[in-house]
DNA sequence: TCACATACCGACCGACCGGTCGGTATGAGA
DNA sequence: TCTCATACCGACCGGTCGGTCGGTATGTGA
């Protein structure tokens, strides 16, 4: 009856309910180290009411990363598409980044530290997501940069890894006692991407 | 009756072989995954023998990391120690890194990812035992190299963590399988650091 | 050779945890 | 109002794993 766009229905909602405390769990502790007991008190249903909706701790937790990482490829893929220099576009990906809520943007290195816990098939599923939510979009505007001859010629694979590197640098815990506002973060992530740190360009490392 | 440096006890050999083995095991999997029984099996003893040598699994691993970090802290002071421009010294250090059997470079890996696993007294040590082995010798040299106008002026805290995470991308499986030599990583990562991926030094991000 | 400490064994324990299952509550359609 | 499906409960199970403990082997000093 209402809208064709359907709203929740209880089931959903439950299901969405287990999901964030599972998320809220996850991202503050290891995997192993969160019991499904947990989940299911911190989401208010018991054990069995989570074993109705989720086959198993694992597909729990795989549902919920892929979930938040689809979320992540369509916001990344937004600053690909939009226009202006590699630079500019770089600092917009990494501003929707950086004003994501702590605990979305945490999430993001879920992936890094759990992906040893799983095997198969579904490390693979995860891997490939977070490859193609992150790390891909960035290569996307390297690409771009490199062709324009905005950015110097190079392994696009590798310059995309290391710029995710300095992002997640700036993302985290100890950035957070450090730099006051989103703009300090957000300008020492591009400018020291594309600028480097040195006062003159030398060069000639080996 | 040997020389003045005392020669391993048995007691000591077969605790060195449980650290060996549980080093091996704890690079492979996750620590929760990583029994007290394969690491017992893997060393040669049963887990009575294990237990006779230390306290607890938690302890086994702290004492590894320590043992670890402290190596690492000693090879990197060298580099620090060592003469030249800031650029030649952090390539010196990651050179040493980077020729480190693969082992040993993963280790140091482990307290990023394992962290959240323990908490109190023992999470602060092994925090404290990475920062001092690596990111507080890569901001020695920063900070000489701000000094001496070699590096544009920045927090050295977040440039050598900065570094330090650009470094560990580049040790990385992801790295293994596009780097051929250490000298093409060696040179990527200190060339993106010093002077950026730009072709041009622009600058004004934000 | 006796005494004692230290190294090590391996069966066992108890707690915990992922997952199950028989059952109840709720609500919608006939 | 009866029926049936779906949502959910909570006691329970099977297995695992960290850790223990009584015992044996080994070697060393007296």
């Amino acid at each position: 009856m209402p809208a064709t766009v359907t709203r929740p229905t209880k089931s959903e909602a439950t299901a969405a309910r287990i999901i964030a405390a599972a998320r809220h769990l996850f991202v503050a502790r290891t995997y192993a180290d969160v019991t499904t007991d947990m989940i299911a008190r911190a989401a208010d249903v018991t054990k069995g009411g989570l074993y109705h909706h989720f086959t198993s701790k694992e597909q729990l937790y795989v549902t919920m990363m892929l979930d938040d990482l689809e979320d992540k490829r369509v916001l990344f893929a937004q600053a690909v598409a939009s226009p202006g220099t590699a630079r500019e576009r770089l600092a917009g990906l990494t501003r929707d980044f950086l004003e994501l809520p702590r605990e979305e943007r945490e999430l993001t290195r879920l992936v890094r530290r759990d992906v040893n816990t799983f095997s198969g098939e579904e490390r693979e599923q995860l891997v490939r997501a977070y490859q193609r939510a992150l790390p891909e979009r960035v290569q996307e505007i390297i690409e771009d940069g490199i062709r324009d001859g905005e950015l110097a010629p190079g392994d696009s694979r590798i310059l995309s890894w290391s710029f995710v590197a300095l992002v997640e640098v700036v993302i985290g815990d100890y950035a957070d006692r450090i730099y006051g506002t989103t703009e300090a973060r957000l300008g020492h992530v591009v400018d020291l991407f594309f600028d480097g740190a040195a006062t003159q360009p030398a060069g000639g490392t080996t």
